[in-house]
DNA sequence: ACCGAAAGCGGACCGCAGTCCGGATGAATC
DNA sequence: GATTCATCCGGACTGCGGTCCGCTTTCGGT
C-alpha cells in the first residue's frame, strides 16, 4: 500500500525541497479539502470531489497525501501543532511545571475538549486505513509518549508504556464520539470519569 | 444504510420463521466464509468471493448480513457464545461466585486471550462500518454491561458506566493488535498491565 | 540559453463494498 | 391442486478509494 519510494508527507516541519508546482498543488488541495469539509462534512466529501475542487488530478492528491485519513490529519495539522505546544511547552498545569499527576489529568481533559471540538474531522480521519495503523497516525504517537513520560514520573512502579496506551484508548475519537453521541454522555462526565480513573491508576 | 425494513440478522437465538431457502443459504454463506477466511485470511477475502463460493448472489449475502463486519461476527458467533457463557454462568473466578475484583481481572485476561486467539477475524470485523457503530457491534455491548456490573459491585463510588467503557477500550481488537504486532508487547505483558490497571481503579 | 534527468502530473483504470429491482419461490389458504 | 402474496433471490449497477503509467514541468549544471 505504500511502496518504499513514496514519501507520502512525512511529519516534517517546513517543505524540504518540494518542487514549486508540488508546493502550489499541496496548498490548493488543503484549501479545497478544508472548504468542502466545512460545506458538506468530512464523510460526505469524496476524494474525487476534493481533487476537482482543487483543479488537480486524483493521482496528485493521493501521491501527496497517501490516503484519506492522512489528508484529514494534514488539514488538522496546524490545530494539532497548537495543541501539542500547549502540553509540551505551554503554561502549567498542562505544560511543564506542575506535578505529573496534575499534568496528566489536565492533558486528558484538554484532549477530550480538543477531540470534541474537532469532532467531525477527527472521526473522518479515524475511518480510513487499517485499524491497527490508526494507532500511530497523526499526533497520537506523541500523545502516547507524553502520557508515558508523565506516568513514569508519577508512578515509577507501573509499566508506563502499557499504561499510556491503556489511558489513551478511551480518549480516542471513536471512543469519545461513541460516548458523546450514542451513549449521550455529556463531555463533563467523560472528563470527570477519566480524571478519576487516571488519578486512581497513578496515585496510591 | 439500513432502512427500517431490513432485519439484517438480529442477535436472536434460533431462526425465527426463516424461509427454508433463506435458512439454507445462510448456512451455505457461513460455511463458505469460514472456508475462505481460513484459506486466504479475512482481509483478502472479498464479499464477491464469498458469494461465489457459497453459490449465491451477492444481494443475498448482503441482505442477510448487512455488511462485512456483521458477517465476520456471525462467523464468530458460536465462539462468542461460548465465551459469554463462561463469564455469565461459568465457574469462578470468571463466572459468579468470586469477588467482583477477581472476576473483573479474570474477565480482562480471558478477553485478551480470546482476542489474541481469534485475532484475524476480530480485526476483520473491526475494519468495517462506521467507527462509532463498532462500539456496540457483536458481543461488545454485553462486555460493557458485564464490566459495569462488576465495577458497580466493587467500587460503588465510581461512575460505573463510564469506567466500563474506559476499561474496555484497551481490550478492543484494534488496540490489542496494535500492541501485540506493532509495539511487539507479549500477551502476558498486556494481561499484567491491564490487571494492575483494573485493580488500581477499582480497589482503594 | 540549453539540456537531460528527476520529480511531478493527471485521468483512465481497477477492485470492492454495498444497492436495486424484476423475476422466482416458498408457504398459507381454499 | 390452484391461487395468491409476502419473502427472497441474484446479478447488473453505482460510487468510491486507491493505483498506474505515459506525458509534462522544473531545475541544476554547463
Amino acid at each position: 500500500m505504500n511502496p518504499e519510494n513514496c514519501p507520502i508527507e512525512l511529519p516534517v516541519v517546513g517543505s524540504p525541497s518540494l518542487r514549486s508546482d508540488a508546493a502550489r498543488n499541496r496548498m490548493l488541495i488543503l484549501a479545497a479539502a478544508e472548504r468542502l469539509f466545512a460545506k458538506n462534512g468530512v464523510t460526505c466529501t469524496s476524494m474525487d470531489a476534493i481533487a476537482a475542487e482543487a483543479g488537480v488530478g486524483k493521482g496528485t492528491l493521493f501521491r501527496r497525501f497517501g490516503d484519506r485519513g492522512s489528508l484529514v490529519f494534514a488539514v488538522l495539522d496546524s490545530t494539532a501543532r497548537v495543541f501539542q505546544d500547549r502540553f509540551i511547552s505551554g503554561p502549567p498545569p498542562l505544560g511543564p511545571g506542575a506535578p505529573a499527576v496534575e499534568r496528566l489529568i489536565a492533558f486528558g481533559e484538554a484532549l477530550l475538549a480538543h477531540t470534541a471540538e474537532h469532532g467531525n474531522l477527527l472521526l473522518g480521519a479515524a475511518s480510513a486505513g487499517a485499524p491497527i495503523s490508526r494507532f500511530d497516525a497523526g499526533p497520537y504517537a506523541s500523545y502516547r509518549t507524553h502520557i508515558a513520560m508523565l506516568v513514569r514520573e508519577a508512578a515509577p512502579e507501573l509499566d508506563a508504556d502499557y499504561t499510556a496506551d491503556a489511558l489513551l484508548a478511551p480518549l480516542r475519537p471513536e471512543a469519545v464520539f461513541y460516548q458523546l453521541r450514542v451513549r449521550e454522555m455529556p463531555l463533563e462526565r467523560l472528563a470527570a470519569g477519566w480524571s478519576q480513573l487516571a488519578r486512581r491508576v497513578v496515585e496510591r
